[in-house]
DNA sequence: TGTACATCAGTGAACGCGCGTTCACTGATGTAC
DNA sequence: TGTACATCAGTGAACGCGCGTTCACTGATGTAC
């Protein structure tokens, strides 16, 4: 929640010792600041990029969208923080489920929450690149280095999971990473609950083999 | 070329055997249809469904964007086209990969054909599921179903190839179509050739995997 | 501690621009006799 | 076969509308003395 906010003062990075303390003006800029991440992380996830439009944003956070400009130079700028905090997230639900018990029974625990229909039902919550992977590739910009680093980290963190020879661990974690976000891509496209489900009872079976050998 | 366009001339459907037979206009407008819908589904693979414009797509056919409504209702409905079209092209391929050998080494090259560089840096003639599947899954209209269709299709004639018992093709035809949509996907957004060709390798080795047992 | 000044987060109107769609029009195509 | 009329594919201007971005302004925050 407080991740994705830095420099907000630049120009006293160097003095803030001397400063007295943050008033209540910086904290309100850095809590809208958060709000207006996250409420972005949510509907870009939901709408899109070009879907989701700055000033529904901006609503979204109790604020106007004049102010927008004061937190980011372009609406590609935000959509690479919002890229970069959906990634925090995975990655944190990545985390709670190594956190419970080593090894494979973990991962697998991850791959039944990846494939759970609560994350195929809810885009605005979920996996960035299943939601703005296809969009960000086109778009050449910063919101696709996001993607990027996200992807980057989320294979590193996979593979040093799977453990063993990182090499091949890392192209296990490569190979289980495609299945998780074909399947969940696959079942948001599925005509009928039991369409859905069949992928993602496919998914769920493939991603376990994938960890296999 | 020509499956795309049925019902120009509704009115006349009946009299079809009395009019002596379709002029050069009716010649015409059956050729624009179809030029229509290919650069359609070339301009809405690289740029999404609303980064193309219409006026775009119709110069691209020679056309001006006017006449645009005398062949669809809408810009959706023109996308449902293209996205069947799409799919028409990707199962030619994987009838002609089918058609060399049967069995699994039909599939190897296909799957070999799917997890190409050509394919990953050529969305505008690359699978709609790819390019297309996140933003229609958002849109809930003519090209959502045209999706889903062809997500049956392909998941089908997989099956189909895969053999022996259908409801276990289904499963397997369903993880190894997750498998390529993911890779392609996450090659796309790679940083560079080195993590792009990281990934298709991964995709290849869990792909030939999902056909196993 | 208190006062005068500067800064700047947030407001709300306005700007261009591009888009999907509509429409009056044209001229070749198709039809009726 | 030829003539008069109807149809309609395609043109190009115009319509609303929504969007990203800009800007003058306000009033609370922060700073200097």
């Amino acid at each position: 929640m407080d991740d994705a906010y830095h420099h907000c003062q630049p120009r006293n990075q160097d003095d803030e010792r001397e400063t007295p303390m943050p008033r209540a003006s910086r904290e309100a800029k850095a809590a809208s600041h958060a709000r207006i991440v996250e409420a972005a992380a949510r509907e870009f996830r939901e709408k899109g990029i070009e879907g989701a439009g700055v000033a529904d944003i901006m609503a979204a956070t109790g604020l106007t969208h004049g102010g927008f400009y004061r937190h980011f130079n372009s609406k590609d700028d935000l959509a690479a923080a919002a890229i970069g905090r959906g990634f925090d997230e995975g990655l944190a639900r990545l985390e709670a489920a190594l956190a419970g018990d080593g090894g494979e029974s973990a991962l697998a625990k991850y791959i039944d929450l990846y494939l759970s229909c609560q994350h195929v039902s809810n885009p605005g919550a979920g996996c960035p690149i299943v939601a703005l992977g296809a969009e960000t590739a086109r778009s050449g910009s910063g919101s696709r280095a996001a993607i990027a680093e996200g992807i980057g980290r989320l294979i590193g963190r996979l593979a040093e999971a799977i453990g063993g020879d990182q090499n091949d661990a890392r192209l296990k974690a490569s190979g289980l990473l495609a299945v998780l976000v074909g399947a969940v891509t696959l079942a948001r496209s599925a005509p009928s609950e039991e369409a859905r489900n069949a992928i993602l009872a496919a998914g769920r079976q493939l991603a376990r083999q994938s960890l296999q050998r």
